[in-house]
RNA sequence: CGGGAUGUAGCGCAGCCUGGUAGCGUACCUGCUUCGGGAGUAGGGGGUCGGAGGUUCAAAUCCUCUCAUCCCGACCA
């Protein structure tokens, strides 16, 4: 491709509503324009990067006997009711009404999709197992759109769907899944970390996410380096405490006055204690009422864990009014003993000698409190986040470290959830009609190769990983209107697209620092500069975009030697 | 949905407080010079000041409404 005819417009500046690196590059880059919040147009540059993505996702969905089908983005209602998600999935799905007024949606995801078509002509076990995938364009009306491509509302995503016979079927094509998403994303050279997670609304019992490292992540990762464990900070598992020591002395309850004394590090202050010897208490809502969670003062409460522990539909921190239906509860002075509501505890609390609550009365709190004397816990269980340092749970001397993490991809085993709400079953051996078990797993496309910018950027601009890479290599003569160095740029050129090599030449009439600085934002990996002088030598220079290391070659014999090089980066 | 901010030339911004015929940088067009890290110089084109209404002799500027975009939070995968 000849530069001039590119359609490639770079921007010095960083527009003004970026806020991350890889928006403001993309931008910069043009790769991409914002058409409306969370909308976007790709452009040339852009599109090339996202097709090396797919590709790459491809080869390796086929590697596994994925196919692909292209589905509707536009979806009938019905679908939706019958799978329950019409109501469920609330505002973020777009709905939409055609001319006869039917209701449709523009499709956020396709479960419902490959669903109804396997349903119609999945009849046997013998068609099994099924791997579909798509890689389109998805809508998903996001509260608050943020970070460019990164988190759009109409984003490109790649989305496979399985569909087995039993369980061990599934675990068996979950696993190769999530080998080919280690290739997929080691190919896109992202530093990543497959991580275990929770299936949030998609449903489904089992769940790993692939997480890209980088501070513009909005996922917290904890991970041990000591032994590998990864876990979304929602699900990241505790060390279980050590038994508790028997007690030392019996202190007696007793109420202390603590006014104005409203949050842990308040109180904690106020008495002279540390907060680790308070116990907090706080109150959830969900479809039964409230419920209680307690955890050490110096710990947060995990709202996922609690709600995956208590086994609810929903779960979310309670609403003043929700509490002020209990007379009895006073903001600032909730604590466990004699409360009428299920109280679930840390696992932490168990191993606590004395502590502070508070009392369920204004302005006061209780101190010596003892667990088995005083409290009426409905379950003990892990309910707390972790943080970094915290002991690892699957190691000896393991620790915590907490990142931020994009997450790029995500699997699931989502079991019969949809094909027993739209009656997708088969027939088994016996002849008995089973409902189908299916897997999800799905790639944000645009997503990856942002956060492949993320980690591979100076203050220049982008440095593609060579698999991401628009082109491999620019020729960038230091001026293309003498006649020499065309000839001898034209024939690199030349010589590199027959062995298919994709190659920029940038045959403008600006000056040399413009179409340096040009090449180095848009991040391609290999730069070959042509001058009078070098060339006089015989001689052409060879720069390496990500190490900023430039070395003198022969011409032409250089050009053989390409391929190695590419290699190399 | 709550809190905050912004909207003026393609892009980045000033002007608004204190009303009086719209400016800077860059990009763009033309000429000359220059040509190894976003050149210099001379000239030139480009703006319903987000939109609607109001106040006023007069509104980018003041008031009201509205739309859009961004940030923080809640939410989500």
């Amino acid at each position: 491709m000849h530069f001039s005819k590119l359609f490639l417009p770079t921007l010095k500046e960083s527009p003004a509503d970026a806020e991350v690196i890889s928006h403001k590059l993309m931008v910069r880059a043009g790769m991409i324009r914002q058409v409306a919040s969370g909308i976007y147009s790709i452009l040339p540059l852009g599109l090339r990067v996202l097709r090396k993505v797919e590709q790459i996702i491809r080869e390796e969905m086929n590697q596994i006997d994925g196919q692909e089908v292209f589905l509707p983005s536009i979806q009938p209602a019905e679908l939706w009711i019958e799978s329950k998600r019409w109501d469920f999935y609330g505002k973020e799905l777009l709905r939409i009404k055609d001319r006869h007024n039917r209701e449709f949606c523009y499709g956020p995801t396709h479960e419902e999709v490959i669903t109804d078509i396997v349903r119609k002509e999945v009849k046997s076990y013998r068609q099994l197992p099924i791997l579909l995938y798509q890689i389109q364009t998805k809508f998903r009306d996001e509260v608050r759109p943020r970070f460019g491509i990164m988190r759009g509302r109409e984003f490109m995503m790649k989305d496979a769907y399985s569909f087995h016979a039993d369980e061990e079927d599934t675990q068996y094509t979950y696993k190769k899944m999530a080998q080919a998403y280690t290739n997929i994303f080691k190919k896109c050279g992202l530093d990543f970390k497959q991580v275990q997670a929770d299936s949030g609304t998609i449903g489904g019992n089992f769940s790993h996410e692939f997480a890209v490292l980088a501070d513009s992540g909005e996922d917290d990762i904890g991970f041990c380096e000591s032994c590998g464990y990864a876990s979304n900070l929602e699900l990241a598992e505790s060390k279980p405490p050590a038994p508790p020591a028997p007690l030392a002395t019996s202190e007696d309850i007793k109420e202390v006055e603590t006014p104005g004394q409203k949050s842990v590090e308040a109180v904690a202050s106020f008495l002279n204690i540390p907060t680790r010897q308070i116990v907090k208490t706080i109150l959830f809502e969900n479809e039964n009422g409230l419920v209680a969670g307690l955890v050490r003062g110096d710990h947060e409460i995990n709202l996922v864990k609690l709600k995956n522990l208590i086994g609810c539909e929903w779960l979310e921190p309670a609403e003043e009014k929700a509490i002020s239906k209990h007379p009895e509860l006073h903001c600032g002075y909730i604590g466990p003993i004699g409360i009428d509501l299920p109280v679930y505890a840390d696992c932490e609390i168990s191993t606590l000698q004395s502590f502070v609550t508070g009392a369920n009365k204004p302005s006061t709190h209780f101190t010596g409190v003892q667990v088995e004397r005083d409290l009426k816990i409905k379950k003990f269980s892990d309910i707390r986040t972790v943080k970094t340092n915290d002991p690892c749970p699957h190691c000896e001397d393991g620790r915590y470290q907490v990142k931020r993490g994009i997450e790029v991809g995500h699997i699931f085993i989502l079991g019969t959830k949809y094909s027993s709400a739209m009656k997708a079953v088969y027939l088994d051996q016996e002849g008995k009609e089973k409902a189908l078990i299916m897997g999800c797993y799905g790639i944000g496309v645009g997503r990856t190769a942002a956060a492949a910018i993320e980690q591979n950027h100076d203050d220049r601009g982008i440095i593609w990983p060579i698999n991401l890479a628009p082109f491999k290599v620019v020729i960038i003569p230091v001026n293309y209107s003498n006649e020499d160095l065309k000839v001898v740029c034209d024939n690199i050129y030349d010589q590199l697209q027959k062995t298919g090599i994709e190659t920029l030449l940038d045959n403008r009439s600006d000056r040399l620092g413009a179409k340096l600085k040009d090449a180095d934002l848009i991040g391609i990996p290999l730069q070959i500069i042509v001058g009078a002088k070098n060339l006089s030598a015989g001689q052409v220079e060879l720069k390496i975009r990500k190490t900023n290391e430039s070395r003198l070659h022969p011409y032409p014999k250089f050009i053989n030697d390409i391929p190695n090089v590419l290699k190399e980066l």
